[in-house]
DNA sequence: TCAAAAGTGTTTCGCCTACACCCATGT
DNA sequence: ACATGGGTGTAGGCGAAACACTTTTGA
């Protein structure tokens, strides 16, 4: 095996957290080296020995202090040989949600500073990641429709408005409501709960959940999930 | 940056090949080193300042001498650390469409020998190049349904009937002749040639094409080209 | 009593499905 | 004339789309 390659691989991560009706992504900033200062996505070399995936925990907890909730790659960058200006490094991209439970930032050790920041307003960042975050972006908003990831973007329990708004923000279109809920509750993963939510002023909502084991059943039983919007 | 990371970046190909109405894999006969003699994927380190895309190019080139119709990043495998036993390895791994003009493999200058391997009869191979194929196969077999990858396996002009036993053999499953030529041409993207095509006995066949640039037009004008079987 | 958000049914329309016979050629 | 593969139309059902008023609470 030939010995003298001189490539480094990274990960980094586009961490989406939904609050406020508004989807944000999780940016550090860097605390040394060159690109000192600059905020950037989540990530870093992968160690010796680390799979990839453990490489991007990793990197969550030094830089965010930050539990995830769903976890998938994305996409890997090494077409751009310069990408990185001190070395040629390729970017095994992962995409992740986290609930709200688990927005706090900690204090980061390995980072100077931790923010999320709206999709909607993301500045011009160092390497390619304004590409990354574009391919991950349009990655939610494809899955949206066909998988059931818009659940882990919310907290356990949940009024079915969030689960509506989400997807009206997320994917920039308006939703029948009616059409929405009866497109949704027909699956049947979603359960009842025997609370009610109120926040200012309307009627309470209903809150709902997730069922996870369901889906699971239901997917094995040929149900194929899938939302579209007129 | 840190310079004492040991990990090689590779890249490794499935590349699919359509003819007798069946689906293949190409593979290659190792001709150096501690896998000598063993049938792998065509692929390998990439080189120092080189692409990932480049270095497909290149390792298809120099081990099945072979030109290429579609190519599209799969799957970046690194989490079995010991997927290698050489060193740690993570593969950027490609899937590819070969059309029948191109099948012809030529003598191989870095393989031993080269093949094509019917995807229903695939031996245990080393690595993780099973795995690597199989998710290789689950994305063709989804892409048929929303992406128009089909033609790349065709020549540019073909039989009606060359289509739909695509569809169906790929698909594993059996497809209605009339609803699937109506969808397929409901489209638009087409288009009737002015010949036909005698193979032995049976009524001659009318010659299709599939014509790209109409396909990107009608997308722009928000064609979703979505094929679903009963 | 008004504002704000939650909750709910019905009709229409278009698409997907199911399904069987005739056509052109070679032997 | 028979075997082989190519080519075609229609009716029914089902799910998606469109659409507006009532209910519950806080101020």
């Amino acid at each position: 095996m030939q010995n003298n390659q001189n490539i480094k691989v990274a990960v980094d991560a586009v961490v989406f957290g939904y609050h406020n009706n508004a989807l944000y992504v999780l940016l550090v900033q860097q605390k040394y080296g060159v690109y000192k200062d600059q905020w950037v996505l989540p990530g870093g070399l992968v160690h010796n020995g680390e799979t990839l995936t453990n490489a991007v925990h990793r990197e969550l907890q030094e830089e965010a202090g930050i539990n995830i909730n769903y976890l998938e790659q994305l996409y890997t960058f090494g077409d751009d040989v310069e990408r990185d200006k001190r070395n040629q490094v390729i970017s095994v991209s992962y995409f992740a949600l986290v609930n709200p439970d688990n927005l706090k930032l900690s204090a980061a050790t390995d980072a100077q500073d931790v923010k999320w920041q709206n999709i909607n307003n993301i500045p011009k960042l160092p390497f390619d990641h304004n590409l990354i975050i574009d391919t991950a972006f349009k990655r939610i908003k494809a899955k949206l429709h066909y998988q059931p990831i818009g659940f882990d973007l919310l907290p356990k329990k949940f009024p079915f408005s969030d689960l509506e708004h989400l997807y009206a923000t997320i994917l920039e279109q308006e939703i029948d409501r009616r059409n929405f809920r009866k497109k949704i509750l027909s699956f049947g993963f979603i359960k009842k709960c025997n609370e009610k939510q109120k926040n200012g002023s309307g009627r309470p909502a209903q809150l709902y959940t997730f069922d996870p084991n369901k889906y699971k059943a239901l997917e094995k039983n040929g149900m194929h999930f899938e939302i579209k919007f007129a």
